[in-house]
DNA sequence: TGCCAGGAAGGAA
DNA sequence: TTCCTTCATGGC
């Protein structure tokens, strides 16, 4: 069963926030939401965010063939049991991890409400119906950011990832890198386009594949996964974890994070 | 001031 | 290919 808290506040996204104890509110496909972990029957009755969730499909059965395969993932796949991969905007995905190099989390978040136009009013709880509305500051499209110069980025405050920011929007305005293309691609090929954009390296391109397109084979290696691999599956490549290996990705991640203190509690 | 953060790019081995 | 060094920025 989805977990809300840990499926949000896990890294793979970053425009949602606990605007009260176990009450999340964020922005996504244009649209605001205050929900909460009961509220997931309504999740579950809205195209939209049952997409979004992936409610489709069967976590349980993933989660259980990836924690036979190793002793350490079964540790690491029980605590981020009810983590589901988010089926983001891809554009959106990909900004968000161009901006998120050499950075971290909060900061990354503060940089893309600015990008949005602000923050979000979270919605009053009610005891029935989704908390929804259309977004008062929707993720700024390609085709927007594309018209723009890294001077009128400069209010972000990102620094030199503007410029990385400013190639993908014309690439992506342009055509000359089509994402929806990049859903059916094979891996590499897709991993390669992404690639062509400027400050777009292999970790970057792996987080727009899994986390923007969907591409659950997709294994994006940050410092903490590398250090993960190294110490708990040396010699073992991310490939031996099979089709749903970026969700193992997300289940190491946020198992050595907890170890080292640097994220929410997983209730 | 110095260190750190979900890297990328270029060059050397 | 893999490893190492440099680059570049804001927050604490």
């Amino acid at each position: 069963m989805l977990n809300l808290r840990k499926t949000l506040l896990c890294g793979q996204c970053f425009r949602w926030q606990e605007t009260a104890p176990g009450v999340f509110s964020g922005t996504a496909g244009g649209r605001f939401l205050t929900v909460s972990q009961k509220d997931l029957p309504l999740l579950k009755a809205d195209p939209f965010w049952c997409s979004y969730f992936d409610l489709g499909t069967d976590y349980d059965t993933l989660q259980r063939q990836l924690a036979v395969l190793y002793p350490t993932l079964r540790e690491a796949a029980q605590l981020g049991m009810g983590i589901h991969i988010l089926r983001q905007d891809p554009w959106e995905a990909l900004c968000s991890f161009i901006l998120s190099q050499n950075n971290n989390i909060p900061r990354i978040q503060g940089i893309i409400n600015r990008l949005c136009g602000g923050q979000e009013e979270s919605l009053p709880p009610i005891m029935s119906g989704l908390r929804q509305q259309k977004s008062l500051h929707p993720f700024p499209s390609a085709e927007t950011l594309a018209g723009q110069t890294e001077q009128d980025l400069a209010p972000l405050r990102c620094g030199f990832r503007a410029r990385y920011l400013l190639d993908a929007a014309e690439k992506v305005a342009s055509g000359t890198v089509n994402l929806e293309a990049l859903r059916t691609a094979p891996l590499e090929e897709a991993r390669r386009q992404l690639m062509t954009i400027i400050g777009v390296g292999p970790k970057v391109a792996d987080c727009t594949l899994l986390y923007g397109l969907h591409r659950m084979e997709a294994f994006p290696k940050d410092v903490w996964i590398k250090r993960a691999m190294a110490q708990w599956f040396p010699g073992v490549a991310p490939s031996s974890f099979g089709p749903a290996a970026g969700l193992a990705q997300q289940y190491i991640f946020c198992w050595v994070r907890q170890q080292a203190g640097r994220t929410v509690s997983h209730k």
